[in-house]
DNA sequence: CCAATTGTTCAATAACTTTTGAACTAAGGA
DNA sequence: TCCTTAGTTCAAAAGTTATTGAACAATTGG
């Protein structure tokens, strides 16, 4: 019922620079660094790509060890492994995350929020 | 005579982060840092591949904006553009060479520096 | 139980990236 | 001029990644 995920010291630079180098999960990290500590489902993301494209880029995300999912359910609650990243590579995902905002040629995610309560 | 460079407004951020995905050329960028100022040729660089397939290498971090190539006689001159990166993208490129050090899976170019006088 | 919701898996295809060797260009030195 | 050195270009092959639709599984609510 638990997905795979690499613990801390198995993630590797080359691999998350590649992961962190499509267009599409970079949006996607943009996003969860934005709603920290929000635990979010894939079709939070569903701008971005059609729902088995998501479900592809998610996963290499996840075995990246740049997010991790928690099964709740039917969903899958996506968080970014900050304290994770952090520990092993200071300083990366913070500059990467400053710099995909000037950035006007990523892809967003839409602002269709959810109104928690009236 | 002059190589192509994109102008640092261009440089993109998921072009530059899968460029570095690759550990060859993730292992020249790291030597290149290390050798800060000091031109370094192409073939400084055959440990880590063909010359063919170097100058494949070579080529997408040029054309990424990670490095320039200056024409000296037959030789090509390679530089980090780290002026340019840094403007760009704050500290992403020293959070990446100092992630680069500590990986012991990264290949190296190795000591064969030429003695510079006796 | 039934239906809806959430997300995965699979196989196919398309598109790109990496690697190779052979042939090439351009400059520099004897 | 001829030879060497430095590096590129080209076409082919091999490998990898991204995208799609159809089918599937698991949970939840009625």
């Amino acid at each position: 019922m638990t997905l795979p995920h690499p613990n801390a010291d198995q993630i590797s630079l080359p691999i998350v620079l590649s992961v962190l180098g499509d267009p599409t999960r970079l949006a996607i990290v943009r996003y969860l660094a934005s709603k920290e500590g929000v635990p979010l489902n894939c079709s939070r993301f569903l701008d971005l790509a059609s729902k088995t494209n998501l479900s592809y880029h998610l996963a290499k995300l996840r075995e990246a060890g740049v997010t991790r999912a928690d099964v709740v359910g039917t969903n899958r609650m996506i968080t970014l492994r900050r304290a994770d990243l952090d520990a092993r590579f200071p300083g990366l995902l913070d500059s990467v995350i400053a710099a995909a905002v000037h950035d006007p040629a990523l892809p967003a995610v839409g602002g269709h929020d959810i109104e928690v309560s009236a």
